[in-house]
DNA sequence: AACACAGTTCTATCTAACAGAACTTATGCG
DNA sequence: CGCATAAGTTCTGTTAGATAGAACTGTGTT
């Protein structure tokens, strides 16, 4: 390898450089973005505009993104059926949501199923809280892995656990990820893969007081009880 | 290389190769595959073995693929965030307007968008045909649910639908509402609530003969067809 | 009218994507 | 148990085709 020009940024090994464009492209998408200009993501990506013009074509031909007459760009539906696949795909979803409705209706606060993902921890599943104040995450979001209630729980309990770390459950938070929300979770084990996620429920600080989470708490610890059974995995005794 | 030009042939033109190769990967998984083997996507694609080992690098990279243990590949957590954004990037709005903007070109009559609203539907968006003669309904206008082409679509797909009811399609109605209106109907469906919407072409009965309907029915069905997979719902094949 | 800026087209150059053979595990079957 | 066959993986010479960047068009602003 003569060194090519200063520019890559991946430079890494493996992989096809131009499909490796054409994703960052799709992935510099970011919540709240509802359309991106040309420039825009010319400037996000670093890619010239008329190298992003021609693999658009291809995005576009597979129904990744759409261009609006405005000449804007947005996500299109092909990533939809996608996303519904791989959700699907995980057999999880049929046992998690009827666990995550329970729980929403016995305690009135919002709902959520994270899963760990490298670094960060995504909402896989969530069933919102019909008050009218209530925390806003969405399925498919990204937050941190080392804040919030659901994040301790997927690093405390990755590894081998002691009878202490169930003691504390179920891990509380409060303002921490984000300063008016507080929340609490517990675990969610499998027989295969151990630990798969966090149940976890959250909701504006003034209703996850001490006293009103003390309420949470053994209908948190149920229904991890009860997925972990259903999905083959176990609390202790 | 020597004259450039001549060479328009294939004129699948435009697009990146490689990246529509690594769609098509991506896009071989269907409703029900978890996993897919090396072996399974290159007699689906018909690509070479080794391509697709070089390209699935770049998508595994990106999170749109996911390699197990037992080397099958799955789909990966990155399309769950993209498919969440594009569903709540998804303005209707976006959508209706530029499909009930072609059926009124198509159709020369006013095209609208009903939601169903309690005991009533509205007007939600409308294109008024540019004929002087025409019905007027305005954007925000509130209908009886049980009577006109809409109504009768909103009541009938609210629930589970038979292959039947999609075989009548579009409804009709002749004097109904109004005594000198005519219109026909379809659903629109969406991902996440199922029906959500009817599309209608309306107009004076003079020019709502049961002969100029049938003229607009197959630019009907096509327009709900199109803007229901836009949304993520489906017509049934 | 002149400017600035977004989007688009075009092309010579040379990278890096490709096909296919060769090789190394796994899986089944008699 | 061992032979057969298929799955998965690595490697390489060739050249298709992806790239960078200049040039161009169109649109809105002062």
């Amino acid at each position: 390898m003569t060194d090519a020009k200063a520019n890559t940024t991946t430079a890494s090994s493996g992989g096809v450089e131009s499909v490796d464009r054409a994703l960052s492209i799709v992935g510099c998408f970011q919540a709240g973005d509802h359309a991106l200009s040309l420039t825009e993501i010319a400037a996000r990506t670093g890619l010239y505009k008329s190298t992003i013009l021609r693999l658009t074509v291809s995005l576009e031909k597979a129904g990744y993104l759409v261009r609006h007459q405005d000449k804007s760009y947005r996500l299109g539906p092909e990533l939809m059926r996608l996303g519904g696949l791989y959700q699907r795909s995980l057999r999880l979803e049929d046992h998690v949501r009827p666990v995550l409705r329970q729980l929403m209706r016995e305690s009135g606060e919002s709902a959520s199923f994270f899963r760990r993902e490298g670094a960060w921890r995504i909402c896989a599943f969530r069933e919102d809280s019909t008050q009218a104040i209530r925390d806003h995450v969405h399925e498919g979001d990204r937050l941190p892995l080392d804040r919030g209630a659901a994040g301790h729980v997927l690093s405390r309990f990755a590894g081998t656990v002691s009878a202490a770390d169930f003691a504390a459950l179920p891990l509380r938070s409060f303002g921490e990820r984000e300063s008016e929300t507080g929340a609490a979770a517990v675990p969610v084990f499998s027989q295969r893969e151990g630990l798969v996620g966090a149940l976890t429920l959250s909701g504006p600080l003034t209703r996850f007081t001490e006293d009103r989470v003390a309420v949470m708490a053994p209908l948190l610890l149920a229904a991890g009880r009860r997925l972990s059974e259903t999905l083959g995995g176990h609390y202790p005794a």
